[in-house]
DNA sequence: AATTAGCAGTCATCACTATTGAGTGCTAAC
DNA sequence: GTTAGCACTCAATAGTGATGACTGCTAATT
């Protein structure tokens, strides 16, 4: 099973062959141009056996290799491992923010649209997960005699609110009041904790149970809150750069998958902690993708939360420049949240 | 120039048979499907005038003919004029909301997926302007010792909010008075009216000049809010659907324009008032979309601001049930959002 | 034992051709 | 004004053969 050093380079000069053209390469090919001093029947016989091996691929019988998903994980591993991956510097990402621009969700759009136009694949960016958001603050503001206003303030200024019903007779003071005990009671406690927190308070203050229930439906609520929009997509139209991609039927279900957040949600959150997740072809899990590689990076905001940005194109893709590019952008992406 | 009785049957004969079947149609059959007691020669010299007249194209000499955007208009004006668009009862909208969904952006969202599966088409959605909205209420709510909340709540519902820096000698109270000032002041405003009464109550009030100013960096900032977000697009992979876009470059122009919101935002936003508006290939003014149609309708916040909802597809569109599939999901969408 | 040259065989691609059929315009007859 | 008939056009389709880039295998070579 242990490739011998030959074979290696022989597999590697296949795969950058194959990055570059997109059409599958012959050992005629590699023995003209990578002058590595064997024969193409040389070539050939190694071939047959990487093959064997499950590193090559034969569209048909009379064609050249094409490497396997296999190939690309061992090509990829030994990249990250042998830290090839640095920042590539000569890419100028500041120049697609202004400076304005503050809400998280913007910075993140903005990187996204960054990452697909440096790439030339489709863009992919997951806000970060609610359940690392603690609460700081919680306020409560009457905005007319029926109603107030929930305010959520987050540690990482992620703000949650709603309007709900109060009785006309609480005045303004109380609600100041259940304000200040609630943002001590809550204060650094995530969304999915303060539901029992606030069954115990009801029970032991036995006061104005009917509004902190209203309160802990409107929490609940918040998780709700730009479900549709917490994944960003860019770029779709650069799927049908690809010839690999270009059958009607590939594209037309990638696009439909981009549709369907949730499964590609699922797939980004699934990176245990790694800096760098790359899922070539099968590994995504998903059928529709098979001929895709998805290559996120993870970012990270002020308070610790992680999100996660990157881009999903045909396996065939430049792994080396497309990490550098996401390496680059995703530490850019965490200095300018740090702000 | 005015049409014949006979022309019109014709040419209503020929856009129904193209809308129904997407091939360029002959004379034959309309003669032998349609009938209307004449020969293919009589309707061939009919839609000989036809074409001089400008309703009809022909891809190439010998082809049948094809309806031209100017035909559809006819079509559609007519449709139109003769009150031919009612709500279609048959169309299960509700099921698409669940019924805890409260915030305009995600009904909105629910609707354009609705939209788009109704028709199988692409869904647009433009949420409503914010020149629309006025505030109905200001509150400042302290976080820490260093920043504050500024919250501004619009009619409507719409809640925007800032963390901004405040020194510390400002207390709960005073920031309480502000807050009561600044809804007296600013309620019923605009967000476009509210920097010159800022600038007012600076000079005039002469305290807190510093906070004021803040609050109106602040509220400037909100325009920047979800500008990315404005419009929501959903089945983008239908595009994929109709052989008319199919060609690669064609197709990946659209996607591209979709990227690019700010032009689709202009032409939605561009909708003088009529319940529907219909733009039939070049009437939209944009190249890339010479072969499709965009048909969108407008529903109504209960602070009467418009937000637009509407679809894109080719132009051989079955106009009829798409205009009573946009009315009856405007009119739902209405509905909901005025709960 | 490893490498190479040579050769037969496979297969996608491309250009070329012929065929088919839907559709038109025109003209003369009804 | 309407219709029948006919010549003509053209897209689409299927079939053909040539081309060229491959491979696998075998026998010769190092």
């Amino acid at each position: 099973m242990d490739l011998s050093a030959r074979k290696i380079q022989i597999l590697q000069a296949i795969i950058d062959d194959y990055i570059m053209s997109g059409v599958p390469v012959g050992s005629r090919t590699i023995s003209k141009k990578y002058n590595m001093g064997l024969s193409s029947a040389t070539i050939r016989n190694e071939m047959s056996d990487l093959e064997e091996l499950g590193f090559l691929d034969q569209p048909h019988i009379s064609s050249g290799r094409v490497p396997s998903a296999k190939a690309y994980r061992l090509y990829v591993d030994s990249l990250i491992k042998n830290g090839k991956i640095q920042n590539n510097n000569s890419i100028e990402i500041k120049k697609y923010f202004s400076s304005h621009i503050r809400r998280i969700e913007d910075v993140v759009q903005r990187a996204t649209y960054a990452l697909s136009e440096l790439t030339n694949y489709t863009a992919l960016a997951l806000l970060p997960s609610k359940s690392f958001e603690t609460i700081r603050n919680i306020q409560i503001v009457p905005i007319s005699s029926e109603s107030a206003l929930i305010v959520v303030v987050m540690y990482g200024e992620k703000i949650y609110n709603r309007v709900i019903k109060i009785s006309s007779n609480i005045d303004k003071n109380t609600l100041d009041n259940i304000s200040t005990v609630l943002t001590e009671r809550l204060g650094g406690k995530s969304l999915y904790e303060i539901s029992d927190i606030l069954g115990d308070l009801i029970n032991t203050l036995n006061i104005n149970s009917d509004l902190l229930n209203h309160i802990n439906e409107s929490i609940d609520t918040f998780f709700d809150d730009s479900q549709g929009n917490l994944l960003k997509t860019v770029g779709a139209g650069n799927l049908l750069n690809y010839p690999e991609l270009l059958s009607v039927d590939k594209a037309k279900n990638l696009l439909t998958l981009l549709d369907d957040q949730n499964e590609i949600i699922h797939l980004l959150q699934d990176n245990n902690e790694m800096e760098f997740t790359v899922r070539i072809g099968p590994e995504t899990g998903i059928d529709d993708l098979c001929d895709c590689s998805i290559i996120t990076a993870n970012y990270t905001m002020p308070n610790r939360s992680k999100g996660t940005i990157g881009i999903i194109g045909p396996t065939r893709m430049p792994y080396k420049r497309i990490l550098e590019i996401l390496n680059t952008v995703g530490k850019e992406l965490t200095n300018l949240l740090d702000e």
